[in-house]
DNA sequence: GTTGAGCGTT
């Protein structure tokens, strides 16, 4: 499954809708979600989000990675299996 | 500010 985005050195201002609506930009969001911190609840500063097809994935990582972004410079990569 | 969670009602 190569459909999930790990999205880092995210603004603190985005949130997972935000995200969201980023991403449904290149294809379809099947979840997104902003880590928080389980503990505090204070935000991590990055984020997970899943496509439909791995190939809208990719699109997503060529059209936000290195983009800026409410004053942040969005890093997307394809996300690691949690374990 | 950098790879998630959960275990008590998501």
């Amino acid at each position: 499954m190569q459909n999930k985005l790990y999205v880092s050195n995210l603004a603190f201002s985005l949130d997972s809708d935000a995200l969201r609506k980023l991403f449904t930009n290149y294809g379809t969001v099947t979840s997104s979600q902003v880590i928080l911190d389980r503990d505090t609840g204070r935000s991590r500063g990055f984020a997970f989000v899943e496509m439909s097809t791995p190939e809208a994935a990719a699109a997503a990582v060529q059209g936000l990675n290195g983009q800026p972004t409410e004053g942040r410079s969005l890093n997307v990569a394809i996300a690691r299996e949690r374990n």
